[in-house]
DNA sequence: TATGAATGAGAATTCATTCAT
DNA sequence: GATGAATGAATTCTCATTCAT
């Protein structure tokens, strides 16, 4: 089988049709999750009939699984920059806003994974258990490592993660929420959100003060 | 042609099915999403055959928003009993709790809407912009009151309720995620959140005592 | 999955339907083999639309092995009558009359199995190794007596076997062949098939009178 | 359009990818069927592009009729060598075992053959008509002479060479049943069935000493 | 009410073949 | 000669919905 994707090295134009079929596929799926997404209606969106997408990519489920693999890294990019050489509540500060410039600039990534967990992660169950379970251990380990320093409130660290996960990408998986709640295309919701937030974190993680322990 | 749903009197039989029917729905719907469920697997789960289903409800369309429409209220009601008399800290915290109980003891709930609007909300979009609008409008005016009031932090009142939202929704929204993370089901996630949560809007949102307001 | 096939007693209908697309199935598979089938020649031999075919039957799979299935032990059946208590060599005449019979009434049984056991047998094998391997053993034994009884020759036993498979069945299975060099549709091709093979095994498995040779 | 078909002396190359192409189609096509093999898998057990393929042969029918017509001159080698000049037993003998060393030699040839003829020899019935058809005339004729000539047995010459192709062709065509009955690949199954087979026509065949006639 | 039966409109793939280079 | 790319026509199977009883 002379399939595209085997060649060791692609043409320029193997690339150019790879991308526009995981750019369209980011579209669907994202919208539509992984049943309700048809290689149709992804084949139409990257402009290529769907034998010819099949040429490249050896099914739907291949073309998803392509797809999370590919922008798993990058979504896990804002936490692994959390510097221990920082300042701690900067630190945290810094990656709230990160998380919320990735909700605001590539919010069909946030709802396709969004969209992945929801039904029970089954194509990327491993990926959690594991690289991003090390991953959000690791920098747990470091903001316990803060708090028992006294640099920020002793606060369950796992759950300070959640919680950042869920403020932030909040503003993309549920924008069609956010926007009918504050109306047709709020367009300072990401600014206003980020000062809520930078606020909240703030206060709620500033180091208490005399805690007698 | 006598659908079960134009009688004015529904029996009690009638009734029965029906709820076994929306019960067999949230149970798929949660699940697979509007496009991933099939009527199969409903009519399975409710008990009884898929043109008796359709007797009880005109489409899979039907099924799905009357399963909707029927969880709003219920979805709303922790927001509801924010009480303007009670003690802003503590109206908050308790609104925190009843809404992470929620998303352990309804977790199917959670992510019938989650998936619905992350679908864009194609089917409950006038609610949003309606119903839920004005209820979070009201309460937010009210979060306002107390900020001005020096009964609270001046925060933006929409996004501490959004985020009271996304924090809370995440432990059943992204379940599979959280389970992942922290290690096959800790039974201590709900406590160890709440915990969490208490402290960061206890400390987030505690007013700024000299503020030069 | 309320598929016909899983209710406990099929009726008069079913029973008939049922019937119909195994007959149908028969007609495509004998001549086509399994991958040259498709459900739409089945479906309509059969008479019906080929989502009605698939809703009695799982999958063309389904419908391929249910029919070996089923024509198997009919297969058998005539040396399965070999009898022991029988005259030796009247016995192997009358098993060779009773495939010839099958080969003529029934060839496109015959072709299916043909076609199945030409691809390596995939979906016959362990009846092959397990239920045909038994019996043929066991005939072969009956043989082995009978040769060591001076009653037939001494020959292998499952040569025998083999060598009677192959002539009778080669009436069916190669009956394009077998019509082409005997000029169309030549009507005693049977009968004079019987008289060569009668006159070849009386002759061939005649007991070696003094058998010093 | 310069097909490799249509230039006058193909070139060493040509022939050599010619041979590749027909070799790995028959390993295909004596395994799938005609339906069942995909000019996929034939280039890349030839080694070659699909498109390249077709460039040596203008479609699968195309390579499927070359490689039927090629290998019937050597199909029928055997029968030819039928000799009139030999004593009758011995040649019908060797003609057994120069099948039976096709059968153990070639057995994807026996199988395309029994394929093609199974369904019905839609694309050498002329062939069979014709050539073979004569080939076995002549033969028969042969045969019969010897018959009335008291030197075999009185048979109908046309059976008994139906019977003879059956038996040796049966060990290749209907390999894997064999190998089912005997146990995984009995090494001796040729050399038994020559001896059976030998035994067999040696004795069915005798000249009846005193017939009448 | 309830269900067995039926079906049309997809949906994912497969595959022989063509086209352009 | 050779091949990457493309596609139209199947082909299997799914599923919401309808029909008859």
């Amino acid at each position: 089988m002379a399939r595209a994707a085997s060649s060791a090295r692609p043409t320029r134009n193997q690339r150019a049709k790879t991308e526009a079929i995981l750019e369209a596929a980011l579209d669907v799926f994202s919208t539509q999750g992984f049943r309700g997404a048809t290689l149709d209606a992804i084949a139409e969106a990257a402009g290529l009939s769907k034998p010819n997408l099949l040429y490249y990519f050896a099914s739907k489920e291949e073309v998803y699984t392509r797809l999370l693999d590919r922008l798993l890294e990058a979504w896990l990019e804002p936490l692994r920059r959390l510097d221990a050489a920082g300042e701690p509540l900067a630190e945290i500060r810094a990656y709230i806003r990160r998380k919320l410039e990735m909700a605001r600039d590539y919010p069909r990534e946030s709802r396709l994974f969004a969209n992945e967990v929801l039904q029970g992660a089954p194509r990327i169950r491993e990926t959690l258990a594991g690289p991003l379970r090390a991953l959000v251990d690791e920098k747990a380990a470091l903001i316990r490592d803060w708090s028992r320093a006294g640099r920020i409130a002793r606060v369950d660290p796992h759950h300070l993660i959640f919680s950042i996960w869920a403020v932030t990408q909040h503003y993309a998986d549920f924008d069609a929420q956010v926007r009918a709640v504050l109306g047709r295309d709020d367009p300072a919701r990401f600014q206003d959100a980020e000062r809520f937030l930078v606020h909240l974190y703030t206060g709620g993680l500033a180091p208490t003060p005399l805690a007698g322990d």
